[in-house]
DNA sequence: ACAGCCATGTAACTCGTTACATGATTAC
DNA sequence: GTAATCATGTAACGAGTTACATGGCTGT
């Protein structure tokens, strides 16, 4: 009996479904370079536990490589039962997004603090905010219009402007604070 | 030896920093109606540990109460200490905000869906979304400007800005989709 | 020879969840 | 009397983290 899959089992899959075969640490990679815009990263641990675990249910399969430059590994790739899968999970409702925004929680409780403290967090998330839009952006461009990736580019535009309401919002909190 | 505090174990902490001494079902209320917005909500059981926990930790202290129209519970109040914490706590540096945007994360896997099915997966987040914005604008209404929940009303306008840029990015999506 | 990256894993642990158990009070 | 709400917990579990362990390959 194999256990139910996570959101990150389908992360991992979903990374397999651009067609290039990904070795546990390429995946964490890509997740890091792509996911963690919209959502959690998996720990390298993590990523070979569902590996694992996804070879176990027939969804992946691996094949050993020797690459130059680097160590054996295994590399892995989607099987067919893998992609079926997949779609099934993309096309089953989606639970609505979670939001754990500590600097909102910090300001929510700012009876609690020193006004020039609060203050500084709020400019320290600022300076965090604009640099995730300016990598959304280079992501955005590095995109184009290539229609293998037409909906990366698409979450991509979505995210920047997520974050620019975002911002202008923190922008209207720090002049009324 | 106490065990460290998580943000959950903060979170029902600052629900007392209000001032009302409250039981433990009505911290789980005021946690779905407030801290919902912005952070995760713990589960009834979840708060109850918390409380213990706290409790052991002398950062709140009990008082049982009889009260009409409720079977005999507790209710509990933040001391001194659980006051000092806490202020510790949001005046050290907030993490990053984490997002597990689900429907985002069905997007950028839209490759492997049906376009009818995956514009209806959007179709059902902005309907929510909507629903978000206006339970946003409805609490940030009936504060008013009581200065006691100034905070407050401001991490409401905060939350409404970026909403109101996920809903337009959404919307950008759908018409280019 | 040593630093740094590529690569794979195990062990211990924490947080938080769901399911379950219990029972008082009030309104109908 | 019975359903809904108020109220408090326990037990079992799951998902994911950090810390640790291991080792090969490349460039300086």
């Amino acid at each position: 009996m194999s256990q139910p899959l996570t959101a990150t089992s389908y992360a991992v899959l979903g990374l397999l479904s651009f067609g290039r075969e990904l070795s546990g640490y390429e995946l964490k990679q890509d997740a890091d370079r792509t996911l963690e815009f919209f959502y959690r990263a998996p720990s390298m641990s993590q990523v070979y536990r569902e590996l694992d675990r996804l070879t176990e249910a027939g969804l992946v399969k691996a094949r050993s490589v020797n690459r130059p430059g680097a160590p054996p590994g295994r590399v892995y790739r989607l099987t067919a039962q893998g992609r079926r899968a997949l779609t099934k999970w993309v096309e089953s409702p989606a639970p609505r997004a979670e939001l754990r925004h500590h600097p909102a929680f910090r300001l929510f409780l700012g009876h609690m603090a020193n006004p020039a403290v609060l203050r500084r967090q709020l400019e320290d998330h600022r300076q965090r905010l604009v640099e995730t839009l300016a990598s959304l952006r280079a992501v955005r461009a590095s995109i184009g219009d290539d229609p293998n990736v037409r909906h990366a580019a698409l979450v991509a535009e979505w995210g920047i402007e997520l974050h620019e309401g975002e911002l202008r919002g923190l922008d209207q909190v720090l002049d009324r604070l």
